[in-house]
DNA sequence: CCCAATTACGAATCTCGTAACTATG
DNA sequence: CATAGTTACGAGATTCGTAATTGGG
C-alpha cells in the first residue's frame, strides 16, 4: 500500500508512470482493506478482527492506516479499549458491506458452478 | 498470483502456513482480476483490455490465466483475432460486473463525501 | 503493568514490463 | 509477415510478521 501519490478529487481521475514506459491509472481500495475493515468494526478492535481474519495486528494497522490516508479521512477513533468507527466510516461501511458481499457471492458463485469446462490438473 | 495451493469446493475453507508461524485463510479472487476479465470481454481481446487497463498484454495474460487456475474453470477460449467467453464466462462476468459496480460506487462515495473529519496533509 | 495500537524494518510475496516464443491466417 | 496470446525471468512494489515503542487505564 505504499503509494507515493495521493487521492484526486474523483476516482480514478490520475494517471502515473510505473516500471519502465507504460503509465498506470491510480486507483483506490482493494478488498484487503475493505475487509480488514469491515472485520474491525464487526469486532470493535484490530486486535480482534487480526484474530478473524488469520493475520497480525501490525498488518491490519498497517493496512487501514494506509486506507484512510487514501481516502482522506479518519475511519474511526482508537479508544482504550478498541475502536469505534466515525460518521464517515459507519457511512463507507453501510457500502463496503454490500461489496463484501458481492464478492462473497461471485467466489460462492464460481465453486458451486457445475455446468462443464472445469480444468484438469 | 503465485500460489502454491489450489481452490477448494467451498470458497475460503482452506488455512495454508504463512511468513513465520501464523496461517492464512485461502481466498479466491481479487478485485483486479475482475476488472481485467470484464474488460477483456468488453472489449473482446486481451491486447485492447490492456490498453484500456494501462498495463501490457502480458499482465493481463498472466492475471486471467490465474483467475482461471484458482476458479478451476476456463472463462474464455483465445481465438485468432481475439477471445470469446465460455458459459462460465458470462454467468461469472454477470456475477463480476455488479461486484465492480459497488467497487465504484464505494470509491465514487469516498471521494464525494463531504461530512467532515478529512485528515489534513 | 496490561492491553491496544503504531512504527520500523526486513523477508516473503506479488505484480508487471521486457524479451522471446507459439499459433493462426 | 502481421496479429493475438503465452511463457520466462527479473526488477520494483506490496504485504505482513517480528521486535520495539507509545499511550491510556
Amino acid at each position: 500500500m505504499k503509494r507515493d501519490w495521493l487521492p484526486g478529487k474523483t476516482a480514478c481521475d490520475k494517471v502515473r508512470p510505473v516500471q519502465g514506459s507504460l503509465e498506470s491509472r491510480v486507483r483506490l481500495l482493494n478488498i484487503k482493506q475493505i475487509r480488514y475493515f469491515a472485520s474491525a468494526v464487526a469486532y470493535g478492535s484490530l486486535t480482534a478482527a487480526a484474530k478473524h481474519e488469520y493475520v497480525s495486528v501490525q498488518a491490519i494497522s498497517k493496512s487501514l492506516s494506509d486506507l484512510e490516508r487514501e481516502l482522506g479521512y479518519s475511519l474511526f477513533s482508537r479508544k482504550s479499549h478498541g475502536i469505534a468507527p466515525t460518521a464517515f466510516g459507519n457511512a463507507f461501511l453501510r457500502e463496503a458491506t454490500s461489496v463484501l458481499k458481492g464478492f462473497e457471492r461471485l467466489e460462492t458463485f464460481a465453486t458451486c458452478w457445475g455446468g462443464g469446462a472445469r480444468i484438469s490438473g
